[in-house]
DNA sequence: GGGCTGACTAACACAAGCCGAAGTCAGGTA
DNA sequence: TACCTGACTTCGGCTTGTGTTAGTCAGCCC
């Protein structure tokens, strides 16, 4: 059952072929995380974690793994190491979201969200709900004016920093093509 | 600049290494789209590419990299494979997306959102605007009562199937100990 | 019935992700 | 001083994702 499920080109995007998505916002947030490890430790620590051993248990992947993407992590600025310590323990590092890291939540509640309805075994085994009125929150696309909308009503548009980058594109159409 | 950006866990859900979120929705999701080719040829089939060429082209990847990507969306439903024919052309085929397909829109909109604000390189290129309105369009955590929510106003809960997993597996606690 | 074209597949090569096992290192405790 | 522990790093090896280049295959057109 295919579904009309596409946006709508604006005119000026619409020899398609004539642009690319090159500087395109999805691509450049799969960039920074595009492995499953990395949204997993992200899931952490939303759900709270923070030392070196949480995330390698809780994500369930070897240390080397966790190293690595926690590096990558701190380096692109979504998490940030600081130091502190425990009552008469050693001085140890512990990993907290930054609000660059901490503004993937809606990113990851999305992925949780289809993975509900759509993964093939059970339905949800865990659902976020409103700490004050203890209704269950959801990620929701909807214009500023209110409505919820869908693909289908919706219109692909340049901005102006995209339509400057459209133009000195088809001047200098170098590599063009795409 | 740490934020404190954790969601409060249930009490249920307390010792956080008595349960693993082994059946955890997000690493599901990821289990189907995890790759960076697939997030984007799901981008492009939003923008409205059907054909396998279209694919190849927009997301910039090659053939069989692009091959084995479509061939994974479709065996997990998220693109359906239909014969069509141009006039005075042969009968080929095309790749449309599916309801399930369609409802990872907002998961690629909210990656879109976090690239727009955070990327380095300039900002947004393009924007969503709703057809019928002219507002831009975003997406949103929000609980069904119509709060604006952020991780820290959420708490997680086990859902009712989710509690008999759980139940299942402080009974059995083979392999417990995540 | 031979050519052309779109849609692939096949055959490499390479890098990255990941695992397990083992080693290192720092700084606190005994 | 020796030990212990949490936080890593190193190493070897497998798998997956991806790029290039080169076919292959099906049909419509001529």
């Amino acid at each position: 059952m295919p579904c009309d499920a596409t946006v709508r080109l604006d005119a000026k995007l619409d020899p398609r072929d004539g642009w690319s998505a090159e500087p395109c916002s999805i691509a450049g947030t799969l960039a920074v995380v595009s492995t499953r490890s990395a949204f997993l430790i992200l899931r952490e620590a939303f759900y709270g974690a923070t030392r070196f051993d949480e995330f390698v248990r809780r994500v369930a992947i070897g240390e080397p793994a966790a190293a690595a993407r926690l590096r990558e992590l701190v380096r692109h600025g979504l998490l940030e190491r600081e130091p502190y310590r425990d009552a008469g323990q050693r001085t140890r590092h512990r990993y907290r979201l930054t609000a660059k890291g901490a503004d993937l939540f809606p990113a990851l509640v999305a992925l949780m969200q289809w993975g509900d309805r759509w993964r093939d075994d059970a339905g949800a085994p865990v659902a976020l709900v409103h700490d004050g009125c203890g209704a269950r929150a959801a990620v929701r696309l909807r214009c500023e004016a209110g409505h919820d909308v869908g693909p289908a009503d919706l219109v692909l548009t340049p901005t102006a920093a995209g339509e400057s980058w459209l133009r000195s594109r088809s001047e200098h159409p170098s590599g063009g093509g795409r």
